[in-house]
DNA sequence: ATCAAGGAGGCACAAACATGCAAAAAGAAG
DNA sequence: CTTCTTTTTGCATGTTTGTGCCTCCTTGAT
């Protein structure tokens, strides 16, 4: 690796997580303590960084910057998107289908984030742009401009070779005892195939959504894993758990 | 090899890898490192790349991505767009690929437009929301972010099964004699395989790009039903017209 | 006050570099 | 075609840079 290239990405590090210690970053880069100090101290010379004690800080007012951003966005963000990412992490095969609330994790999620994502929507994958070390793959299919998902046979085919460890599924309707449902058919069978092959799912609802119906069935409610929302009603709570799915509220 | 050519290759490279090093190009290249050093020297005393110990990076901003290249040289690519516009009927089937060009075409498409347009490229299908009759038939794969375009085997299957009338292929690099050509092969299989499903085949290109190379060629230039390019200079018209390449100016 | 962790400066070595030179290749002039 | 010049390349030389290790000093937590 370059020295230009190590100290960038110092630099990028220190940008994500505020803070760089010495001992940690000779180990994830992979050379020795000293080179990371002779690093830490040009970058300090520089006015990049400032040094301290085991490690350097970010210097300077908190830029606006692009990951400076995203972590001001972080601190607003929705609280069911944000319960979302605690199930996310490193080096997993997530599978994220489209809705609004799925765009609004996606947007969340760390720039540092590695990993691979499956999306039939091109939004989601447009919106992973910047994130370098994630993967995306497109599913294909023929576009649903209402929803801006990929449906039909060609998705339905692509999906059959592929596994994910989780689907983050984009949910219009549910009801606990009938359970998830969508206006289209096509859309049905994608998102039941997606489930399918995927070791988890997990869902995000607004409490609004919690007992109602569409004309095309997915799945029984308790297909999902996890179902994420929020300031739900303890009636309607009972009714969930009767069915053995777990909320996190 | 050329010493030119050598040199172009070397920006190719650095295009891709965002980084060289000197002793693994002198391999890849089959040249001595003194060679590549002083190639090195020369480009970067030209202000192209900048050059590091043990290699070199690329200059400037730090990725020239999709939408960067969007806003540069916008008129002369809508002026291109225009032009390809009048090949352009109702009830065709249409491939278009990514790029910038590319994109700007779509976006000058008339709202009435009939038709399927395939397409591997995100940005692409999401331009084309508005289109009510306008079929949208996304291709996917593995998400190429810098040009926003899905490549791999999957999507070169799932263009096994399609034919169309027209493909508006978005162009790199051409060069009369080489032909057309991308910086990876995975867009290189994608390019031929699209061209060869498609009856027509139509190319945008603005004038700084007509004698240009990159690594992996996708189809000699006369595979081109059509050239669109604007104040072309009459020298290398010449040299097209001598491929038996039709030029729209 | 003590003492382990972190840091500074020096040394050593390998990798990368500049420079000069000579041979080969390509062009120009006769 | 021959001769001469220029360009390009590879090699040999000595120099610089980057890195790890070592020793000794400093810091700051307990």
């Amino acid at each position: 690796m370059l020295k230009q290239e190590r100290q960038q990405k110092i630099i990028d590090i220190l940008d994500e997580e505020h803070k760089v210690i010495a001992s940690d970053l000779s180990k994830r880069l992979s050379v020795s303590e000293d080179t990371i100090r002779r690093d830490l101290k040009e970058l300090d010379s520089q006015g990049v960084i400032k040094r301290v004690h085991s490690g350097a800080l970010r210097k300077g007012p908190p830029v606006e910057d692009f990951s400076t951003r995203q972590n001001i966005f972080h601190e607003s963000k929705s609280n069911l998107a944000s319960k979302a990412l605690d199930f996310i992490k490193d080096d997993m095969v997530i599978i994220i289908d489209g809705s609004t609330t799925n765009l609004q994790l996606v947007n969340q999620l760390p720039l540092s984030l590695k990993g691979t994502i499956i999306t039939n929507s091109p939004p989601i994958a447009m919106a992973l742009t910047n994130h370098q070390d994630v993967e995306v793959i497109m599913i294909g299919g023929t576009l649903f401009k209402q929803s801006m998902v990929n449906l039909g046979i060609d998705t339905h085919e692509a999906l059959n070779n592929m596994r994910a460890d989780l689907y983050i599924m984009g949910i219009y309707k549910i009801d606990p005892e009938i359970g998830i449902s969508v206006p289209s058919l096509a859309e049905a069978l994608v998102k039941r195939k997606m489930e399918s092959i995927s070791n988890e799912t997990i869902g995000m609802v607004t409490k609004d959504k919690l007992d109602t119906i569409s004309n095309h069935i997915v799945c029984p409610s308790n297909h999902l894993t996890y179902l994420i929302t929020e300031g739900v009603n303890e009636e309607i709570k009972k009714l969930y758990e009767k069915q053995k799915i777990t909320i996190i509220d």
